[in-house]
DNA sequence: ATTTAACCGAGACGGTACGTCTAGTCTTGAT
DNA sequence: ATCAAGACTAGACGTACCGTCTCGGTTAAAT
């Protein structure tokens, strides 16, 4: 196996690199992620295509390029004390990027391409979704010493549960996104949908069995 | 807009649908769905190209077609009376023909490929999603009336709950898929994962009586 | 080589062959031989591909089917006793129907698929240029026995002289057909171009020197 | 109307180039040219079929151009002083070319789709029949001022009666193509075939002097 | 200050697959 | 048996992009 030489970054042309970025935002917004090909790009770009292929490895990688600043400023976890809130705050700012036009059907495409795309899927697991699952795992630690989060429970799994419903929905279409999904999704999570409370204000207590194994 | 005028059903080639969908299902064993081309599904099943746009609009649809009865079979939900246990088994059924390598990648791909593909969304929505969430809802109902479920709960939350988990897992592949993630993302759904709280908003005590296995 | 049944002539639909020939003469008017096909021909006609293919082999053969009466009643070759006359009056009319805009692209076509369809070429001499051939050399025999024409020329050579001026125009479309280049070539051929006739009126006696072979 | 950019003729790959002409020339022997496609050439050649189609519009250009080094080299008009005995000659190549199997056949398919190929048709006349007329006229001028060719002769015409057998028979197929035949039509066109009038208008006296040859 | 090595725009190249078109054969049901 | 209808196998069409490659022209560092 042959690997290509690296290109050398000090050299790289600022001006191409911001005028490839900027045709794809454009591109992407006028006809699509899908119907994008590298070859428009550089012709939008006035860009030689070897000057992409130097640089990115496939389109979903300028892609998530592109996107790096929008979800990085996205990353900051709340915390105002109150779990459950900044749980629903966060979520619903998830929900409102998801559903902007310009982000919400390219990222989606991108984590389509990652099905597929090996390298894709661990640089999106790297930099899109390590990150912020890191940020959100901080936050619930913090809740746990708290005491608004069951102390000994595992924090991916929170995670799944938390977010879960959110991606259940906006990658399989299942039902629409509002912000009441996201509010009654932490609530049901954090106070568990089990029994039946024949009197409403009596509420069990959580008797969790498991010892660590 | 011009429609395409529709074929006669009654006079389809059973031998050519036949062919047409085994070369699939050998073709997308071999090489995956995205290197397999129409064309080659054509050649390898000894059929005019034509024949499969006569019949299927994409790709996609040929594959869909191809699963439904696997996906058909798996429908039917458990119901022992032990909600929890019915929905653990269900879930680790469907984890196990994720993890399958003749079904789980392909499936994601057609899932990737309904990201851009609205006539595929539906369909998938139509035929696979929506018969699967019926019957999940069924049983949850049941679970209801029985006082396993919460009776004031909104049911499409608690499928979001109970298998967005599993979603998040296999489409975004943040975490593996194993049994144990099912039993833990049930038991937590229907407990709760919230903390015991050092303030008042008094939390209910776990009512569940688990019948004998 | 297995050879094709063939139909019974008896039980023909006459409805279905004059609504192929009428669908043919009306598409080869709109659209030309050569963007019209079989398939669309039998479209047009309200009638089953296979009708078409059971009594024509081919498009070209349709197409000469359908110009035969033309062709047939311009088969008479004037006679009025003066022999350049008539043969100006007829390659004029001949002229005449290759530019009638109806006749004279299709019939290119039909020469032009005679070059590389064997069957089409003897049809086109049998029926179309054999009969004109025959009728031609009747009348130059005339002109001979009335001492109009060369007694010892070839007939065959003849015919090339006078017609192979109009084919050579017509197909290479290397200059216009016109009524004056007609009669040009009738009085070149007839007088001979060779010499120089320094005084006009006195022309050159005709010394032939190959006796029959 | 959209004229399709044009591609630079220096950055032409010769290669390439060779490539095409060479596997065209070798198809067009073996399977001939109307079985032979563009996908074919491609292929035999080891060339995307869009390098075919980026140089040449059309498989009859492609053709056209893989000849006309032959045809270039066949352009030079013999002068030996004896106009019929040059014409003869010339005549007689144009034969022989003619029944090559490796050109008569495929010039033939060429000429034939020229007849609905408009773009094709002057290229023809423009690279092919344009020069050898052009030469030919001009032998034939030559011819005139030494009194063996009627000065007052349109030349136009005089080809026309010239090559027009040949046209005649090559095209429509109504006769062998032989030495003999090209012999026969220059003696006939020069000295005419008309009879000896009956009746007055006066006939000329045939005088020419052949050189000794 | 000049060399030299990389990047750059441009686009030709060998390929693959697309979705359409037509050829000519085969099948079905109606007359 | 013919007919209308149209599904079938086959395969070429011309287009769109892929990712690689070559070509001059232009920087920018290294001599």
């Amino acid at each position: 196996m042959i690997h290509r030489r690296r290109p050398d970054p000090n050299r790289r042309s600022a001006r191409a690199q911001t005028a490839i970025l900027k045709a794809t935002r454009e591109l992407i917004g006028e006809i699509g992620y899908d119907k994008m090909s590298i070859e428009g790009i550089a012709a939008a770009a006035g860009v030689g295509k070897q000057t992409i292929y130097r640089w990115w490895p496939s389109k979903a990688a300028l892609v998530l390029d592109m996107w790096s600043p929008e979800v990085q400023q996205q990353l900051t976890f709340p915390n105002t004390g109150d779990l459950a809130a900044d749980l629903k705050t966060q979520i619903i700012s998830v929900i409102d990027l998801s559903n902007d036009p310009a982000f919400g059907p390219s990222f989606r495409a991108l984590v389509a391409e990652a099905q597929h795309d090996e390298a894709l899927a661990s640089q999106l697991v790297e930099r899109i979704f390590g990150p912020r699952i890191a940020a959100a795992k901080e936050r619930l630690r913090a809740g746990q010493t708290e005491g608004q989060l069951a102390a000994d429970i595992d924090l991916d799994l929170a995670i799944d549960l938390f977010y879960g419903g959110f991606y259940h929905r906006y990658l399989l279409r299942v039902a629409p996104l509002t912000h009441e999904h996201a509010e009654a999704v932490v609530d049901a999570v954090l106070a568990g949908i089990g029994g039946v409370p024949l009197t409403p204000p009596k509420r069990r207590r959580l008797v969790r069995a498991r010892p660590a194994t």
